[in-house]
DNA sequence: GTCTATATGTTGATAGAC
DNA sequence: GTCTATCAACATATAGAC
C-alpha cells in the first residue's frame, strides 16, 4: 500500500472523513443550509459532534465542502456534454438523458441548489473554481461560443431559427430542471402521486428532446 | 367608521400588524424560512420583537401567514388564467406575460417557494385550501379537463400535435419561472449581470410564447 | 482519532412595567 | 399596544480524558 503510514485505531484511512462528509451531503441537501444541524449529521454518520468539528473546524466549511462536492458532479456536465464534437442534436438528447437520470437519482439536488445560490451568491464561483481550477468564466464563455457557432451553421441551412446559445441553455436546462424543483406542488396541482412521477419523467427522456428540436424548427 | 371601536395608542387599525407582516415578508423571502431571525424581522419592521409574538404568537404561525400570502397571489393566477374562455393562443400569451411581470417585480419568489415547498410539503395544501375556500384538487382537476378538452380540438383539426395538459402546463412553467430560481447561476455560467438579466427578461415576454407554440406545432 | 463534558453565544418566547 | 428585561432551550464550538 505505497503512501500509506502506520496509524493507530483507524479502521481504514478516511473512512471516517467521508462517512461524515457523506452523511453532512444526505443532511444538507434534505434540510437545506440553515435548516441543518450539526448534531443531525452526526446522528446519521454514526458518529460524535465533536468529530465533525474535528475533520472540518466548523459547519460553515462542512457545508461549502458538501456544496463544492455535489456542484462538481453537476456543473461540468453541461460544459463537458456542449463542448464535445457531437451534433446539435446529440447534445440535446444527451444532456436530456444525463440531467434526467442525475435528477431522477437524487432528486433533491435542484431544490438545494437554488437555495444555495440565493443564500451564498458566492460559492458557485467557488466551486467552480476548484473544481476546474481556474476561473470558469473564460471557460464558458468559450462554450458558448462554441454552442453559437453550432447554431448559426443550422440557422443558415435554414433547419433552425435564430437563437442565442444563452437562450438555448437557459430553455433546455429549465424543462429538465424545474420539474424536480417543483416537483411537491406539481404533486399537488396536477394530481401526481409518487408513483405518477416517475412515469412522468420516464416518459419525458423520451420526448423532451424531440419537443425541444421542434420549438426550434424555423 | 363602521365596526370601529375606540381603543387607546394605536396610529391606525391593523396598521402595526400590517406593518409586521410586510416586513416579515421582506425577510423570509430574502433569508428562507430556517435563515430568518424573529430579530430580522422587528429591526425591519421598526418594532419590538415581542410585539412579533403578540400578533402572531410564533415564528411557525407567522412564516404559515406569510407563505399563505405569497401563495395566494400566485397560484390562483394559474387557475384563473387556465380556466377562462379565450383561446388556448391567449392563454399562453397571459399565463406568460403575467408571470415574467410578477416575478420580474419580486424575483425572490420562485427560490421561496421552492424552498418551502421541499420543507413544509403540507402547506400549500393549506395554502391553496385557505384561498379557494376548499380542497382545491377537484378545482385544480376540473382545470386541467378544461384544458385538456381545448387541446384536443386543437389536436383533432391537425393544428397542434398531442400533449397531456398536464405537460403543456408543466412545460409553459418551467420555461416562465426558472429563469428567476436559477438566475444566480445563469448570471455567473452565461456571464449576464443584473442589467443583462432585465434585458434577457424584457425579450423573453416577446419570444417565450412564439417559441412554446411552435414546439406544440405538429 | 474518538469520546464525554462543557463553554459560549443565539434564538424563540414570555413576564411584567408603562 | 408597545416596550425592556429576561428565561429556557438550543446550536456551534472547544477542552481535555482516553
Amino acid at each position: 500500500m505505497p503512501g500509506r503510514t502506520l496509524r493507530a485505531p483507524s479502521p481504514r484511512d478516511g473512512e471516517t472523513e467521508q462517512r461524515i462528509l457523506d452523511a453532512a451531503r444526505r443532511v444538507f441537501l434534505r434540510d437545506g443550509t440553515a435548516g441543518t444541524r450539526m448534531q443531525e449529521i452526526a446522528r446519521e454518520a454514526g458518529v460524535n459532534q465533536a468529530l465533525l468539528h474535528y475533520y472540518f473546524r466548523s459547519k460553515e466549511r462542512l457545508s461549502t465542502a458538501v456544496f463544492q462536492q455535489i456542484a462538481g458532479r453537476i456543473f461540468p456536465t453541461i460544459a463537458q456534454v456542449l463542448t464535445g464534437p457531437s451534433s446539435l442534436d446529440d447534445k440535446i438528447d444527451r444532456l436530456v438523458a444525463t440531467y434526467l437520470d442525475t435528477l431522477a437519482a437524487n432528486p433533491f439536488i435542484p431544490a438545494y441548489i437554488i437555495s444555495e445560490l440565493h443564500h451564498h451568491p458566492d460559492r458557485i464561483q467557488h466551486a467552480l473554481t476548484g473544481v476546474m481550477g481556474s476561473d470558469p468564466r473564460p471557460v464558458m464563455r468559450s462554450v458558448l461560443q462554441q454552442l453559437g457557432k453550432q447554431i448559426d451553421e443550422r440557422v443558415r441551412a435554414g433547419k433552425m431559427r435564430d437563437i442565442t446559445p444563452q437562450e438555448f441553455v437557459i430553455n433546455l436546462l429549465s424543462l429538465c430542471v424545474f420539474p424536480f424543483a417543483a416537483k411537491p406542488m406539481f404533486e399537488i396541482i396536477l394530481g401526481m402521486d409518487d408513483a405518477a412521477f416517475k412515469r412522468f419523467i420516464r416518459q419525458r427522456k423520451k420526448e423532451l428532446p424531440e419537443f425541444f428540436r421542434n420549438a426550434l424548427k424555423p
